[in-house]
RNA sequence: GCCCGGGUGGCGAAAUGGUAGACGCAGAGGACUUAAAAUCCUUUGGUAGUAAUACCGUGAGGGUUCGAGUCCCUCCCUGGGCACCA
């Protein structure tokens, strides 16, 4: 670290009136950050300086970032790319006026942290405690301005308490309920894995091969919410990128459902349906058996020749077949019960599938449809069963395909049969979204529109079936079967009754215990603890107490309402704080939660909503994704007999098992931040070498705030170089430092060079006050240094006569002023040194941010770019306020103009004001 | 396969349909210094030219326009997300 010349705190102050001095008493040598960032972080901390308030007069900000899991790996830059724009951001908003609430807490519990936990054998909490403290020491370290009153810990007893009470609120209103679900079973280890904890068909740990086991699972019934979460998006200001994903996510379809009959064994006879209809004859009667599908497709219902239903049906054993065709088809349903989702579901994955040997009766034609089983049908989504259209969807063509099912075109484009065949011979379906129907009875000739429309209207005149709008969306499963996690609050009668535990009795505390050992029946470790698992219920009699978990998510979709009054123990939040507050006005984090989290925030924002709780519907109203830092991590090639993942090209090796192996063998792949990667680059280094400060702006600096970063520390030096030029600067207009600038300053009186540094001035205001607020902050600080290099050209011109010119003084310190204040936000100690240096009072913080005048931003003269045909000929300088014609007159008068004019007929001129002339000239 | 982003100098990048490359990094040359560091100044898209200047240039190809990095169409490459979602 290289030392300061001379520093203020050493030096006596002088008599700012009096002193033109050649030496600057507070000028350093060079940026020396470390002799001062320190000293004003525990200054900010003495004087409280970021605690909230709700002073009346000031409107409210509420700034907020993603709940940070703390790692033991610590803070990285990526974290600090989402912490100081905020931070940058809320420090302007205060000192506009504004009261701000940007709080930071810690999303405690989850997966990482228990493991870690049983790998040590010790307790999760004080871990995790550890962590979050270094992540506090961290964030302070970068400066950022925190109110650490409103902190909490999601494991906080005081705060689960009332995640557990909310909770409650959803079950009473039937939001919470359970059933049954298939979990990833690890049959060595005896637990429940999480899908994180099991690669390629495996579980992490053991290498058991992983099991499907069902067990009854608590669900959140987000899909009541689904065409609300889908019309709400239209009332917040998110990336139109991540409003798309939760669109997809949810997946609103319209399309029909409706029921196809099993119609006995392949003997019987076939059935014209329609002739029958056309008869008046009622709907031949089945043997009772029937599914229902849905489709977006009715138009192509004349092209179905076979249907599927996923393995897991509940049909499937009722279906009237021989007991040949029922052994296949039990040793089908094991085959697909032994293959994990991600198998299943596997990209290019050729078609799986066996017939049952039974029909269904096609509604239409009265054909009898052969009902086949495929794995690539899930029995999760939809009804489980499908209408297969191998003539128009290429997993049905593939299918079909493979088991020379009939392929029948329903519906042609422009092209005709022979685009269908062309398409046929390369192995691909017809796919259209619009065209006409062939082959489809007297529906022949409609457009695909056209035919949707009246065939849904037959499908419910006849009872046949429905229009119906499907989503995507699943329910939201909570249950872990995990120690670290909130306590779901349900106990369990002897009768079997669930219970809702009365808020009188929350929180329910996790036991503090040594061991974490699955409980070996697929329950939580929680199981195993008598005094927990053994309670009473209402009436007193002995119960038994729920032992799942929620997962992490439930906690994170709360906090930022817990912020806005964290030291409540009534209620989870006095309703009044929550009208003040919400809702977030920024929210900003990383695109990697577009969808689960932020999801589930506003479901339970729109769940406590309407349970009249909170008064908003949208938790967040502004959103912004930062980009990703990415870092260099090794990877190596696949060895003999080991098999990658989808998508994947190389297997990740330690930085330490990577200095061991020849650089020939290794790939370095620029990734994400993260633990298990191993190449987190923590902010600490970067302070110690460069200072708070210039991390700071090069953060802001080295990228748009969306785009992704390829970390290197080349780059800081530069913000280093221009905040010593700040000081230096400083430094120098100091002794001609006037603080009464704004009362006295002539404006009418300027000289052109005063004018210079004021137009300067107030364009920069301007320019970094609008991009701030819109989150430009590369350009921010490219603004800032752009003044920064017009007013050190300009004090160079001054430095004859800015002893004796009152003008060059005041502007000179006006323009000091607002450079401190403009670059207060983003480099805080320094301008807080600067700040007191030149006599002032208090914090940055404290002061006003600028604001800029119109008239004094203006420049006088205009350069105008002069085309010729739209190719740049010349450009000409004329005075601001010069009229069209005359500057149309100039510019065709240049003679750089000339050479491509003259002779030519000029058929038109365009001007655009401010900007150019474009001349059109004929040939 | 589907969905969402990106492709601009040696590098990070800037640019309401209006002078492409601001601002910075790195490089080159110079000043200061015994020297180095630091600092300051000059310079740097490509090609041709002593120069003025000309031509070419924003992944490729078309289109709209007086004018396109920006808008439209087709394609290529690349990052991220995903639940083969009917």
């Amino acid at each position: 670290m290289p030392k300061a010349s001379a520093t203020s705190s050493t030096a006596p102050l002088p008599n700012l009136r009096s002193s033109v001095q050649v030496t600057y008493w507070f000028m350093y040598d060079r940026y020396s950050p470390g002799d001062f960032e320190a000293k004003w972080r525990e200054r900010w901390l003495k004087a409280d300086l970021f605690r909230t308030r709700e002073e009346t007069g000031r409107p409210k900000f509420y700034t907020l970032d993603f709940f940070p899991y703390p790692s033991g790996a610590g803070l990285s830059v990526g974290h600090c790319r989402n912490y100081v724009p905020t931070d940058v951001l809320s420090r302007m908003k205060y000192m506009q006026g504004f009261n701000v609430l940007h709080p930071m807490g810690f999303d405690a519990f989850g997966l990482p942290a228990e493991n870690e936990a049983i790998k040590r054998k010790s307790h999760p909490a004080p871990m995790i405690e550890k962590y979050a403290a270094n992540y506090k020491r961290q964030m302070d370290l970068i400066g950022c301005g925190f109110d650490w009153h409103r902190s909490f810990k999601s494991s906080d007893p005081s705060y689960y308490k009332w995640t557990q009470w909310i909770f409650g609120l959803l079950y009473e209103r039937g939001l919470a309920v359970r059933k049954l679900a298939a979990v990833n079973w690890d049959p060595v280890d005896k637990t429940v894995l999480a899908d994180e904890e099991v690669i390629a068909g495996r579980a992490e740990r053991s290498g058991a091969l992983v099991e499907k086991k069902w067990i009854p699972q608590w669900y959140f019934r987000i899909t009541e919410y689904a065409q609300e979460l889908i019309d709400d998006l239209d009332t917040i200001d998110w990336p139109e990128g991540i409003k798309a994903m939760q669109r997809n996510w949810i997946g609103r379809s319209e399309g029909c459902q409706f029921t196809f009959r099993v119609v006995g064994t392949a003997n019987e006879a076939r059935i014209d349906l329609d002739t029958a209809i056309e008869h008046g004859e009622a709907r031949p009667q089945s043997n009772g058996l029937h599914f229902d599908v849905f489709t977006t497709r009715i138009d192509t219902i004349y092209g179905v020749t076979f249907c599927v239903l996923a393995p897991e049906h509940g049909i499937i054993e009722h279906l009237p077949i021989t007991a040949e065709d029922r052994a296949r088809i039990k040793e089908y349903q094991d085959a697909a019960k032994s293959l994990s989702d991600t198998d299943r579901t596997a990209e290019n994955r050729e078609k799986t599938g066996v017939f049952t040997g039974a029909y269904a009766h096609h509604p239409f034609t009265g054909e009898r449809i052969p009902i086949w089983l495929a794995d690539y049908v899930l029995a999760t989504y939809g009804t489980g069963a499908i209408m297969a259209v191998p003539g128009h969807d290429q997993r049905d063509f593939d299918f079909a395909t493979k088991f020379r099912i009939p392929i029948e075109p329903v519906i042609i484009g422009p092209g005709g049969l022979d685009e269908i065949r062309a398409l046929r011979a390369q192995g691909k379906a017809f796919e259209p979204k619009d065209g006409t129907l062939i082959n489809s009875s007297h529906y022949d000739g409609l457009s695909v529109l056209e035919a949707q429309e009246k065939l849904g209207i037959r499908l419910e005149s006849e009872g046949i079936g429905e229009r119906k709008i499907q989503y995507k969306l699943r329910d939201w499963l909570i249950s872990r079967q995990r120690y670290w996690g909130c306590p779901i609050p349900v106990i369990h009668t002897k009768d079997g009754e669930e219970q809702l535990v009365p808020l009188s009795q929350l929180p329910v505390e996790l036991p503090m215990v040594d061991s974490y050992e699955p409980a070996g029946d697929g329950s939580s470790p929680l199981a195993h603890i008598d005094e927990f698992v053994n309670c009473t219920d209402l009436d007193g009699s002995l119960a038994r107490r729920e032992t799942d978990t929620m997962g992490g998510f439930a906690c994170s979709s709360w906090y930022f309402l817990r912020f806005c009054d964290p030291e409540n123990f009534e209620a989870a939040f006095d309703p009044e704080k929550i009208k003040y507050w919400m809702p977030v006005d920024c929210y900003v984090g990383g695109a990697e939660h577009a969808v689960m989290h932020l999801l589930y925030a506003r479901f339970w924002t729109k769940v406590l909503y309407d349970a009249g709780v909170v008064p908003v519907k949208e938790p967040f109203q502004t959103l912004r994704n930062q980009g990703q830092v990415l870092a260099m991590s090794p990877y190596r090639k696949p060895r003999e007999g080991e098999v990658l993942g989808v998508a994947e090209d190389g297997i990740l090796v330690s930085f330490e098992e990577a200095k061991l192996m020849p650089e020939a063998d290794l790939t370095w792949k620029w990734v994400r931040m993260s633990k298990s990667k191993g190449n987190v680059v923590t902010p600490d280094e970067a302070v110690e070498q460069y200072g708070a400060d210039a991390l700071r702006m090069y953060l802001l600096f080295v990228a748009p705030f969306h785009a992704d970063v390829q970390w290197s520390n080349e780059g800081m030096q530069g913000i280093s170089r221009f905040l010593g030029r700040i000081f230096k600067f400083a430094g120098e207009v100091q002794p001609h430092f006037a603080e009464n600038w704004q009362d006295i300053l002539p404006f009418e009186e300027l000289d052109d060079l005063s004018k210079r540094i004021r137009r300067a001035t107030h364009q920069t205001i301007r320019n970094c006050t609008k991009d701030l607020e819109n989150f430009g902050f590369n350009t921010y600080v490219s603004w800032l240094m752009k003044f920064m290099n017009e007013i050190t050209e300009c004090l160079e011109l001054a430095k004859p006569r800015i002893a004796n010119e009152r003008h060059l003084q005041l502007a000179m310190s006006e323009a000091l002023e607002t450079l401190i204040l403009l670059v207060a936000p983003s480099a805080p100690h320094s301008a807080d040194q600067i700040w007191e240096d030149l006599g002032k009072e208090g914090f940055t913080y404290h002061a006003h941010w600028p604001t800029h005048d119109d008239d004094l931003a203006a420049e006088d003269s205009l350069t105008i770019a002069v085309q010729v045909n739209g190719k740049l000929r010349d450009t000409i300088t004329v005075p601001a306020n010069t009229p069209k014609e005359q500057i149309e007159a100039e510019a065709q008068a240049s003679v750089k103009v000339k050479i491509y004019t003259d002779g030519k007929e000029v058929k038109k001129v365009i001007t655009v004001p401010g900007r150019l002339v474009n001349i059109v000239v004929a040939g």
